[in-house]
DNA sequence: GTAAGTGCAAAGTGTTTGCATGGAA
DNA sequence: TTCCATGCAAACACTTTGCACTTAC
């Protein structure tokens, strides 16, 4: 993490933007916390910390830092943007539980060929992808069971 | 199709809901259009038609229509839904261009295993998948190459 | 001191909803 | 005749923007 934060600074100092204190803060919040965060959750985690920051400059720094490659921007099942830090190396995909929201990482070295394959196969150039997988959770589809 | 459509009819009829020609038409725009089409596009094509429908209605039928198990609601890429009609038997994913936004479809077999594997790991009841593979399409990249 | 960042509130975008009117069964 | 569907406009949820004030450099 300390690592990602010099990185995030000399990627401001680059390109003549500063070093505000609601940007580090913001930082820290994002890498403290492991979980898949919307700017909501966020606005309210600085709230609690006493430390209140606009909503406006939650999403103009969020922003920031995926510009900067620290952050990854996606819709998983809703309809907010969910952030979450990048972790260096390993790339996952998600499972998302549809009755509960729950979000649950998972990796696959398969992802991975397949993507290159069905680039090649069409001539495309990737990037990136996002695989969700949408489902019930063992917890909900278990109490599904019960109450059915 | 038809055999399609006669399915949307009866699943009308089975909820007590009733067969509008609002509906009808909706339903043969989508059917008629191979593309992944968002409700503004719709809405475009019904006017060029001559029959304008108010996007209250695109939107109310759009839903009913994925209820129905007809069409496919998704986010690819951009912040608009996008619609599809279900094709048969036949699943596939896609390919978005970021530079231009062009959509190809894909269809692999390793992915529905992929899924089933990765569910089973993690305890989960999968329903479905969305893969999304970004990048920039044959035209894109070479384009991009000329001007660099 | 100067340009960039912040907070606020207003504006945007895409989608949904309430209600009066219209139309399928 | 009865309710469901439609159209309109207003409401909504989330995100972005304009502008005056603040602050890093």
């Amino acid at each position: 993490m300390q690592r990602e934060k010099e990185q995030f600074v000399r990627f401001l100092r680059n390109r003549g933007q500063r070093v505000t204190a609601e940007r580090l803060v913001l930082f820290d919040e994002i890498y403290a916390q492991h979980s898949h965060l919307d700017a909501e959750a966020l606005l309210d985690a600085m709230k609690l910390k006493g430390r209140k920051i606009s909503r406006a400059t939650v999403y103009r720094n969020l922003d920031l830092l995926v510009e900067c490659g620290l952050v990854r921007k996606q819709r998983l099942g809703r309809d907010r943007f969910v952030y979450e830090h990048v972790h260096p190396g390993q790339r996952h995909d998600h499972l998302v539980c549809r009755q509960c929201g729950r979000i649950v990482e998972f990796v696959s070295a398969g992802i991975a060929a397949l993507q290159g394959e069905i680039c090649r196969a069409h001539g495309f150039d990737s990037q990136h992808h996002t695989l969700q997988i949408l489902g019930l959770c063992k917890d909900c589809s278990d109490s599904k069971g019960e109450n059915g």
